[in-house]
DNA sequence: CTGAAAGCGCTAACAA
DNA sequence: TTGTTAGCGCTTTCAG
């Protein structure tokens, strides 16, 4: 009986493309990982035996013999307020479409704040955290198995760990500044979760700015939700119910923002006329209604991009590299949802 | 000079488990298996040694073993409307859950129609197509290579795959049905983009329903639009200004029905009073506004889910297991936003 | 019930 | 410039 080589039916590896191109499987692997130092002639030869076998390497046996994966998982708490959000959306689209310029494999991974079991790090070369809020455990994890790992949309001091977040304060400030440069001196704070390092620090510029404006800050105007919608009109409710109302109003993201000026419609208040609103993120959302809304950039894209970046200098370049903390500045955009007093 | 093993900087193997345990390196991979026959003894010291060196099996040297792959990519077309929406969200979040549940890693992969390069398909045990649209080929060539797939939201008929969609004609039907019950004989529709199975079938639903209640089909009421919350205004508008006017109007997604309950309101129309509105997909922010969507649910979720389980099915039952098409039903949810003429 | 040994497909010294 | 060979870490016969 003849001795097949095993399951005929396997696909090709390396060996079948170094059997009929007529050279050794070092050589295949070498124009594989195009090693340069490949004569012409044998090169063209397994280029055309790896087109004609329709030879793919195995990711698996690559990795295992050289022990570095390309693998990036991107780990979203399975948070939901953040995760029904533009916010998420536009974050996986950035994330995918970089990885795939650098020829990452994205894993993603939506995980439970209360989970116990976390991903085999084994399996993955880089870690890109979206936040830190409930796996500040995994973080640390990462860092001390030593893989790299940066985590975005939060400036993580406290940890030796890269980092790439938007001047959330400082957006939160510009935006108050200019509804105080419009004569504004009543002005509430429709805030996120305040869980969340974003809408913590969006609420701190909005204080900061009355501070530094001596308008004094009132409690009763700031609102505070979980970035829902259904909070959001909640907060406008109590807001025009107010025996002093606010004349102008900072909501901590777009689509609260639009949930207010929908309220607002339907109670026949006129926006900007009667009330003056400021957003954050500029989702495209924000200009469709009747009202284009002013809010503050985000550069939410840029961010997952400067963050995969990060990611993949760390995962090419030697262990131990310094980590990086980078903020990136927001912009104010000023379209039609404010008037001046 | 000390012949040390390799650098001793490196994380843990089987081999270390089994020394430490004392025992040999194929009991230590019975255990991890849960192969059964390990005497309960050898079994917890070496369940003790995996603790103690926190050792977590390389996933690439079991592939690599095994043949065996636990990836899962979950295709989506890089398209802009389609992306951009309440449905890809969903779907990446469903698929994100129950891979997790049946420890299936997610490998997110946004792809171009026209990129050449595709998937290395030895580094996956399955595929999960958002659509098919722009990926025929790479569907067919999964196919080929035999690697198991199932397509999401679109019913292939002619192609030996697994596929699950939802009854999008009977959906479109029983909205307009619903309205023509409420006594409406002018129904417009609002379509998606037509180069989707999706829109293509409501727009069909749409005319069918008409046609079965005798009421004559006007190409002037049909808008076709990409989706986009941009588009649904525009064909508003035109609705709006035509000498003959729908009292009704069947939209193809919920977020362009708000976009044209929005564009009511802001022109003084009163909605249902003016014009009756249905939506598809029962997104959330149908809600929110002034007056509840009237839609039409769609099982995004429970599709995903179904997408994941039939993959998983095929995944591990051998070669050749007969393909599945599924369709599931979608109900009609009646809420505020159509009035009985 | 347990262990020795032969791979899985590829890369990377080391020689030639 | 090319080939030989020894692993990478695990699974899986096959003996014991």
């Amino acid at each position: 009986m003849t001795h097949t080589k095993k399951t005929p039916s396997a696909t090709k590896s390396i060996v079948d493309v170094a059997r009929l191109a007529g050279v050794s499987i070092t050589t295949v692997s070498r124009v594989i990982n195009k090693i340069g130092t490949v004569k012409e002639k044998n090169r063209s030869k397994v280029l055309r035996a790896v087109k004609e076998l329709k030879f793919q390497p195995s990711v698996f046996a690559q990795r295992l013999a050289t022990g570095r994966s390309n693998v990036v998982a991107l780990i979203i708490p399975r948070y939901e307020g953040v995760f029904y959000s533009f916010y998420a959306l536009e974050l996986i689209r950035a994330t995918g479409n970089l990885c795939e310029v650098f020829k990452l494999d994205l894993l993603l991974h939506l995980t439970d704040s209360h989970i116990q079991s976390f991903l085999n790090l084994k399996g993955v070369g880089g870690l890109l955290f979206s936040d830190i809020i409930g796996t500040r455990y995994q973080v640390e994890e990462a860092i001390n198995a030593g893989v790299p790992s940066v985590v975005i949309n939060n400036y993580v001091k406290d940890l030796p760990v890269s980092c790439v977040a938007v001047d959330n304060s400082g957006g939160a400030e510009s935006a108050v500044n200019y509804l105080i440069s419009l004569g504004h001196k009543k002005i509430a704070h429709i805030s996120g979760d305040v869980a969340t390092q974003a809408a913590a620090m969006r609420l701190e510029g909005y204080t900061e700015a009355l501070k530094k404006n001596n308008i004094s800050v009132r409690e009763d105007y700031i609102l505070k939700t979980d970035y829902s919608r259904g909070q959001a009109r909640s907060a406008a409710e109590t807001l025009f119910k107010m025996s002093e109302p606010p004349t102008a109003v900072f909501v901590a993201s777009d689509s609260m923002a639009l949930e207010v000026m929908a309220l607002a419609r339907e109670m026949g208040k006129n926006i900007p006329g009667d009330l003056s609103i400021v957003g954050f993120d500029d989702n495209p959302s924000g200009l469709y209604g009747p009202v284009a809304l002013t809010t503050v950039r985000q550069p939410l894209v840029k961010m997952a991009e400067e963050g995969v970046k990060e990611l993949n200098r760390l995962m090419t370049s030697k262990k131990g590299a310094q980590v990086k903390k980078i903020i990136l500045p927001t912009e104010l955009v000023v379209r039609e949802s404010c008037r001046a007093l």
